[in-house]
DNA sequence: CTCGTAGATCTAGCGCCGCTAGAATTCATG
DNA sequence: CATGAATTCTAGCGGCGCTAGATCTACGAG
């Protein structure tokens, strides 16, 4: 069957094509110009090709999120493991989670912003998801009794630095002090 | 010219009416469903009415928003003179800010999330969001040298809490107990 | 009081959106 | 080579934000 597999293989390829046409476009123009037709022109096939792999708009700008989820993991971890104690590695993930949503706003966009079904804090969150996740909690454990309750409260204050600076409802000046701010009062009487 | 003069209340009365049918279409069944179409239908008029009130739907989005900063204001103005210690103040409004944000979703959302061109912090910015700002920063007078930075930081981790809940991205209990974490590490080792 | 006109309002429609039914085409298999 | 299934396309539906031009209303001049 080496004939269908190749169908299946070129098929999965269509599939990745669509979800990297979705994120370059929202990266581009933003999330307002991805529309089927668009992405159906850029893959090069018509509109309902893009229902034979996706049950709608929707579930593309999902697996565009899924994606990213992946990428801020490893980019939480790298900042992470180049610190050995755990003060800068703190401050070194908060700013890596801060540069990844600055750098890829629209990806950023999907992950956090667009309304969503994917469930964040249950047995079937998706593993990249839950890998960030972990990645921030790791670098709190050293801090608190509760990790998991000040990795909420961190991941919502990094939250509200990132969209609302994007946004302009910050001012873009002083992001770095507002870090150091945040990190010190974090770990401020901990441990 | 009293004619003229009748003309302009019921004027100004349409335009309130449009304001409120848009704020409450939106908390009732989202800003989706939001459309010129049921505008129009709600304050029965036609849809080319709307634009001889507004410039387009944006702006109809911004007008709720801007009466939403003046109730936002009034609340947490309330919640801080209730309590005299700085402390507990401090909680008051920061209680405030998310019980606002929990009870009136679609109202924040129009203030805070969706797409604006309202300029936030600069000469030109609207006296409500300036008193809302300046309630925050005034009740985080006490606690710092920097009162304007530590508020910057202190609403991002609010507003942060207030959405990631509202997307179910952070489960919605525990929520008072992120607040009290927030609020004990910000003023932590300060005055 | 009549009537022309200016302003207010409406009808109808444009180009776009997400999405889909059914036709046309392609291609592995009997 | 013929056929039936899978794939892809054409065409179109209803709804969106928005607007041009027709229609209606009502005020002020004669």
């Amino acid at each position: 069957m080496t004939v269908t597999d190749r169908r299946l293989r070129e098929r999965a390829q269509r599939h990745d094509l669509i979800i990297a046409a979705a994120r370059d476009l929202a990266e581009a123009e933003g999330w307002e110009a991805v529309t089927t037709r668009r992405l159906a022109e850029l893959v090069e096939y018509s509109q309902p090709v893009l229902y034979s792999h996706f049950d709608g708009k929707d579930a593309i700008v999902r697996a565009v999120a899924i994606g990213g989820f992946a990428d801020l993991a490893r980019q939480l971890r790298q900042a992470r493991s180049a610190f050995d104690e755990p003060g800068p590695a703190l401050r070194a993930v908060c700013g890596a989670y801060l540069t990844f949503a600055a750098e890829r706003p629209a990806l950023y966009q999907a992950m956090f912003m667009l309304p969503t079904d994917v469930k964040f804090a249950s047995e079937d969150t998706p593993p990249p998801l839950k890998a960030a996740f972990g990645e921030l909690v790791g670098a709190l454990k050293p801090f608190g009794a509760q990790p998991e309750l000040l990795a909420e409260v961190t991941w919502a204050a990094l939250h509200g630095l990132a969209v609302l600076s994007r946004s302009g409802r910050i001012p873009p000046e002083h992001q770095e002090a507002r870090i150091d701010l945040l990190v010190n009062q974090l770990i401020a009487g901990m441990s």
